[in-house]
DNA sequence: TTGTACGCGTTATCAA
DNA sequence: TTGATAACGCGTACAA
């Protein structure tokens, strides 16, 4: 089907209409299903269309019409994580599936266009896009500030915000479950491994770790909770190093903030000396792919990420399209307590 | 910076042109750096749109011009393969990062826009893409073999066709660089285990396998090459297996077709009570962020993913602003040996 | 520089 | 009711 340098020539609303002798304007309400137009003539312009394969201009009808059919996502804007991180890969991948089946389909919003640096907002207006999904931002990002508080409307798996739906993982319960499973181990002094705080979830994790501690009535010393300084593998390494020469002696269980972090933590005790899980237990969170493969394989806190992406996907179409006033709304999905060799004998 | 629901009005370029006593068209082109515009004029022009903000409408601008700045992202249509594939997805992100400090942007390729099916060529000249970046695909299906043969230029990551530019590794110098060290390392009776052929990387390596296999004259029974049913951990698992029953005396070496069949083949081992390094020796193919934390650290070839993405974004980007013919051509991007413990003490 | 036709649909208005 | 007409959305490009 080559069809050499020069392009088939596209077919347009005025074609169609010259070859059945109507007007676009008909031929447009019939292929949107709006307006009133005869049966036979809605027949005929249907069995056109789909005879010769005539789709409206995306741009020409985005120019004149509400809606594009365009989620623009924020994805990254800290800490050089892209799409190679496994967790937010995953839900950005079920976010993306459940609104294609609607649809819809996703674009990145970057800063600029062209030689325009813009702000998100501006981009987004730009493009016209219907929502936006935050897979992962800061909410002291200015440029994100201002997108959710415009009139777009918003869903973010990541942070928590004024005006802004979040659907995210229930971290209380996680933190519960993997504190309950440590004193179930018989464990006493924790310490918890988590990354930076201004990503939400490691805040929220360490916030729930320090309370619940607290609440069972558990040893609570300022060097429990340690912050790494980034995302990985590398970042947890470190942390560890560094934690376990404040100690007097090491923590029963290390609770990591992510599951990657863990797999640092892992090496970290290792490179010490320390067994994994026969001198110092070790739990992970959000059990990504990887964690099951690793040895020893890593007990984790399992996040529901095809479940919070297809909700944030949800979410977002609905009010997309009941336009309803934007408000702060939170929608927790359960985590799961994954047992593995890393607290015990797997 | 709270908008209400009311959104500020967009400003167009007839609202710049007014305010300052131009025309619309005199904006245009200091915009754009094109045509002659007076000194002052154009001065002028430029600080009232930087002051004000003001950027031109993506679809009015599309709906016009020849460019969109837009590449189409064919990411997968067979077997559940999604961002979440770690190999891919590092291409994905460096051709990313790459075309956006070009002032590109991408969007992805579905089969439908709304309620209609379009093929993937249609769908490209619907959005008006610029061109198209094939991640993977297969060469057997129609969609793309017709955008492939189109006037929109591609390129590839994963395939190679007629009319196709192709960026990918240099799969021979791979194979060969793991048959060497395994020689090296004494080994002769080596078995590949891949994925499915379908898959243009696997059924290179498989073939350069068998060739090289033979050149040096080191055995190569039917047996010798085992097809996994998928791309995972799982698939790698069962492949073992099923390979293990069917010859006599397990191999010494087995040559895996990506890392992830890696990992599931050196658990299958395992399982069989045969200790890799030890008794068999693994080899992965890829070199993903995991390959060097799993127990064994995998050995594998490395490919170069940031190189091919940022590689494939340049030769796309010239094609388009070139506008030169389509023809096939191929960049070979080099690997690397990467050993680890799973072929020796590490 | 400006005027204006054009790109391609959508939608409000109007005639039949 | 049915369908045609025309203005509109927002820039671009070429003639004037």
């Amino acid at each position: 089907m080559w069809k050499g340098d020069q392009a088939m020539k596209k077919m347009t609303i005025k074609d169609v209409a010259e070859a059945l002798g109507l007007s676009p304007g008909t031929v447009s309400k019939v292929v949107n299903n709006s307006g009133r137009v005869g049966d036979k003539t809605r027949k005929r312009v249907k069995e056109y269309v789909k005879k010769h394969g005539y789709v409206a201009s995306a741009n020409a009808r985005i120019l004149k019409s509400r809606l594009s059919f365009t989620i623009g996502v924020i994805f990254s804007d800290i800490s050089h994580v892209g799409l190679e991180h496994p967790f937010f890969a995953s839900i950005l991948q079920s976010f993306k599936t459940a609104v294609e089946e609607r649809g819809y389909e996703i674009v990145f919003i970057v800063s600029r266009v062209g030689e325009n640096e813009l702000t998100y907002y501006q981009w987004c207006r730009n493009k016209k896009v219907d929502g936006v999904l935050i897979v992962m931002g800061n909410i002291n990002n200015p440029n994100i500030q201002e997108v959710v508080q415009s009139e777009i409307p918003c869903v973010s798996t990541d942070i928590v915000m004024d005006n802004l739906q979040s659907v995210i993982s229930d971290d209380k319960e996680g933190v519960r479950l993997a504190l309950d499973h440590a004193e179930n181990l018989g464990c006493e002094h924790i310490t918890h491994i988590t990354g930076p705080t201004s990503s939400r979830g490691f805040a929220e994790r360490a916030a729930a770790f320090s309370r619940e501690m607290e609440e069972r009535g558990l040893p609570l010393p300022d060097e429990a909770v340690e912050i790494a300084e980034g995302f990985g593998f590398t970042s947890g390494y470190n942390a560890t190093l560094k934690h376990l020469k404040k100690v007097a002696r090491p923590p029963e269980l290390i609770l990591a903030g992510s599951d990657e972090l863990a797999f640092g933590i892992v090496r970290a005790l290792e490179s010490k000396r320390l067994r994994v899980p026969e001198d110092i237990m070790v739990m992970g969170y959000d059990d990504i792919k990887f964690a099951k493969h690793f040895t020893p394989s890593l007990s984790t806190i399992r996040q529901n990420k095809e479940k919070i992406g297809r909700l944030a996907a949800e979410r977002l179409l609905s009010a997309i399209e009941e336009r309803r006033p934007k408000r702060k709304e939170i929608t927790k999905v359960p985590v799961e307590l994954v047992k593995r060799q890393s607290t015990g004998r797997g």
